[in-house]
RNA sequence: UGUCCCAUGGUGUAAUGGCAGCACUCCGGUUUUUGGUACCGUCAGUCAAGGUUCGAGUCCUUGUGGGACAACCA
C-alpha cells in the first residue's frame, strides 16, 4: 500500500502577497507580541459580498497567526451613520463565522485623544485653522499635475489656531466656515499631502457621542491613529487607499513614541459581473423602494444572501478561490454560484416539486389505490435518509417534461415513449388530450408496468427519461417567489456615469407561481434549503407567514440556468 | 500634462531566475432512478520591444494599455 499523504505534502500552499508580508514582518521581528488586524466598517449601510472578502482576510490572518482582529466602527461622520447599521454589521460578521470577542471599538471612542493630538500638532506648528470656503481651498489645492498654492492662513499663530479650534468645537462657528488643516506640503505630487483637512465642523448629533462634539476628524486623521492606539500591526484595506499611505505614515510619524508602527497594505476590491456593489446605489434601491429592504433576497448584501439561502461556508469558499492581488479584477458570478451549488449539493435534501403542472392519468392503475414510494433524500449523503411520497392513479408532472413531437435529444415523455417516474414505475405514454382551440395539452394518458416498481428486479430496465412527480390527490399548493439576483446589463466597472437603475433586468422582478409540493416540504422551517428536482435550489423565506411558504430561488441547477439565460 | 499602482487562456488566480499549473465558464464523453452530482477529456495564456543571464512570466530600460488621486466621504 502506498502512502498517499506525500502527495498532499508536496503540494505547496499558495499564500497571498499580504500573508507573505506578514510572515516577513514576523520574521524580521517587527511584530512584538502577536499579529493584530482590524475590520473597520463605516456604519452607513449593510455589509455586502465585497465586505465579506475583507472580513475573510482580516479575521483570517488573525486566526491563522494566533492573533486578534478588532471590529472597529469608523464612525467619524455623523451625517451618514446610524445604530441600525452597527447592529446589522455585527450580526452579519457572526453569521459569516467570525468573532471579534471583546475587541469591539469605535473611532468615536478616540475623539478625545484625536482632539488632543490635533491640538498638539497645532502647537508644534504642524496644523492651522483655515477660514476659507471649500471652493477657495479646492482652488488652491492645484491639480494632479500642477502644485497647489499655500493658504493665507497657513502662517496663523499657534495661539490663535488653538483658540479658534477650541471655539470651533464649542459650536461658535457655522458648518463650513472653518476647518483644521495639517501643514504638510502644498507642492507635493501627492494630492493628499497638500495640507489635508483633518477636522471639520458638523452639528448633526452623532449616534454615539450625541452633541458632545461639534468638530469631527476626517478619515485620514482617524484611521491610522486608531490603528496605532489599538496596536494594529497590519492595516489591510482596498487599493484606492494606496495614495493615502504616505499621509497615513506621516501622521503616525508625528504620533509615534516607540518603534512600533502599523503597516498599511492594500489589496483589490471584489467586483462581480452583473452585480451592483456600490453602497450608495444599494441605498438608493432601498430608499426608492425598488427592493423591500437591505435584506431583500435580490440584494448582494450579506443579509440578502442569507435570506436567499446562501451558506456562510459557500461565501468563504468563494472568497478563498478568488484570492487577493493588486489587479483590478471583475470576478464572474458563475464562480460564486458554483461555490454555492458545491456546498448545497452536499447538504440540501431533494424534493419533488412541480412548478407548472400537467396531469397524467395512469389508466391501468386502480382508482383508489395509493402506494407510498420510498425516495432517497440526498444521493450525496446517505445519512440524510429517505422519505415516503404517495403515488396514485393521477399524478402531475412538469409541463415541460412532455412534448407532442419530441426532437431526438429530448429524453422525457412523448407519445409512445417510456419514461421512469422517479421512485415509482416505468410508464408508457399511450395518448393525450389537447385543447383544439389553443393547442394546450390538457391531460396525458399512460399505462404502467407493475413489474418495474423501484426496488423490484423489473426496475432494472434501462429507460432514458426520469421524471419527478406529485400525486394529484395528495399534493399541496405553495407560493414560490422566484427571486433572482439583481442583474445589470453591464460590468460593475463600466457604468460609472450612467443611471444604473435602467439596467435592472425585468426578469428579476418577483413572480408568484402556484406550485405543487410533496408533503415533506410542509415540514420546512425558515432558511431551510432544498433542491427542487431538476429546477434549482430554493430556501424557505424567513418572511413566510405561518399559513404559506414562500421560497426564494437560491441558485438554479447548472443546465436549467443556461436555459433561463437563453430561452429558446 | 504630475505622483503612485497594475498587466499570465474568455474570467479569476499560481509558479526560491529553472518543465507555465489550478479553478470557473464553454464544448465533448463516461457513470447515474435528478438533463443534478461525480469522473475523464478538448479548446485556450505570460501586453510589446530591447537588455542582464547558461536560462526571464519573474530582474533592468523604454513603450503600450488599464486604474487610483484634485470630497469639509470612508
Amino acid at each position: 500500500m502506498s502512502d498517499t499523504t506525500h502527495n498532499e505534502e508536496s503540494i505547496k500552499e499558495s499564500i497571498s502577497f499580504i500573508e507573505a508580508f506578514i510572515k516577513e514582518d514576523i520574521k524580521a521581528g517587527k511584530v512584538e507580541s502577536h499579529v493584530c488586524t482590524r475590520f473597520p466598517p463605516e456604519p452607513n449601510g449593510y455589509l455586502h459580498i465585497g465586505h465579506a472578502k475583507a472580513i475573510c482576510m482580516d479575521f483570517g490572518m488573525a486566526r491563522k497567526y494566533n492573533g486578534q482582529c478588532n471590529l472597529r466602527f469608523d464612525d467619524t461622520n455623523p451625517t451618514k451613520e446610524d445604530v441600525e447599521y452597527v447592529d446589522s454589521i455585527k450580526e452579519d460578521i457572526h453569521w459569516l463565522g467570525f468573532d471579534w470577542g471583546k475587541n469591539e471599538f469605535f473611532a468615536s471612542d478616540y475623539f478625545p485623544r484625536l482632539f488632543d493630538f490635533a491640538k498638539d500638532l497645532i502647537s508644534r506648528g504642524l496644523a492651522y485653522v483655515d477660514d476659507q470656503s471649500a471652493a477657495e481651498i479646492a482652488a488652491q489645492k492645484g491639480t494632479p499635475s500642477e502644485p497647489g498654492t499655500e493658504s493665507p492662513y497657513r502662517s496663523r499663530s499657534a495661539e490663535e489656531c488653538l483658540d479658534l479650534f477650541e471655539r470651533m468645537n464649542k459650536g461658535e462657528f457655522a458648518e463650513g466656515s472653518r476647518v483644521l488643516r495639517a501643514k504638510v506640503d502644498m507642492s507635493s505630487p501627492n494630492m493628499h499631502m497638500r495640507d489635508p483637512i483633518i477636522y471639520r465642523i458638523i452639528k448633526t448629533p452623532h449616534h454615539r457621542t450625541g452633541e458632545n462634539w461639534k468638530v469631527y476628524p476626517m478619515y485620514d486623521f482617524a484611521h491610522g491613529q486608531s490603528d496605532y492606539f489599538e496596536g494594529i500591526t497590519h492595516s489591510l484595506c482596498t487599493l484606492e487607499f494606496e495614495v493615502h499611505r504616505p499621509l497615513y505614515n506621516w501622521f503616525i510619524d508625528q504620533l509615534m513614541d516607540g518603534s512600533y508602527r502599523p503597516r498599511q497594505i492594500e489589496f483589490n476590491r471584489l467586483n462581480l459581473t452583473y452585480t451592483v456593489m456600490s453602497k450608495r446605489k444599494l441605498l438608493q434601491l432601498v430608499e426608492e423602494g425598488y427592493v423591500s429592504g437591505w435584506d431583500d433576497p435580490r440584494m448582494p448584501t450579506i443579509a440578502g444572501m442569507r435570506r436567499r439561502g446562501y451558506t456562510p461556508r459557500s461565501i468563504r469558499n468563494f472568497v478563498d478561490k478568488i484570492g487577493y492581488t493588486k489587479v483590478e479584477a471583475i470576478n464572474d458570478v458563475s464562480l460564486l454560484e458554483h461555490s454555492v451549488r458545491d456546498d448545497l449539493n452536499k447538504i440540501a435534501p431533494r424534493v419533488n416539486v412541480v412548478m407548472n403542472p400537467l396531469k397524467v392519468v395512469i389508466t391501468n392503475y386502480p382508482e383508489d389505490k395509493v402506494e407510498m414510494m420510498r425516495i432517497i433524500n440526498n444521493p450525496e449523503d446517505e445519512t440524510a435518509g429517505s422519505r415516503e411520497v404517495p403515488f396514485s392513479r393521477e399524478i402531475y408532472i412538469e409541463r415541460e417534461d412532455f412534448m407532442e413531437d419530441p426532437p431526438k435529444k429530448f429524453f422525457r415523455m412523448g407519445p409512445g415513449r417510456e419514461v421512469r417516474i422517479k421512485g415509482a414505475y416505468i410508464v408508457k405514454c399511450e395518448d393525450y388530450k389537447k385543447d383544439p382551440e389553443t393547442g394546450e395539452i390538457l391531460e396525458v394518458y399512460c399505462t404502467y408496468d407493475p413489474e418495474t416498481r423501484s426496488g423490484l428486479p423489473g426496475s432494472n430496465r434501462k429507460v432514458k427519461g426520469l421524471l419527478h412527480y406529485v400525486s394529484v390527490n395528495h399534493c399541496v399548493d405553495v407560493d414560490v417567489r422566484l427571486y433572482d439576483r439583481l442583474f445589470m446589463d453591464v460590468d460593475p466597472l463600466g457604468h460609472k456615469d450612467k443611471d444604473f437603475l435602467e439596467f435592472i433586468n425585468p426578469d428579476s422582478l418577483v413572480l408568484k407561481t402556484a406550485c405543487k409540493a410533496e408533503p415533506s416540504l410542509m415540514m420546512a422551517k425558515p432558511l431551510d434549503v432544498f433542491q427542487f428536482q431538476r429546477v434549482g435550489y430554493f430556501n424557505v423565506d424567513p418572511d413566510s407567514s405561518s399559513d404559506k411558504l414562500i421560497f426564494n430561488r437560491t441558485v438554479a441547477l447548472k443546465d436549467s440556468w443556461g436555459k433561463m439565460q437563453n430561452p429558446k
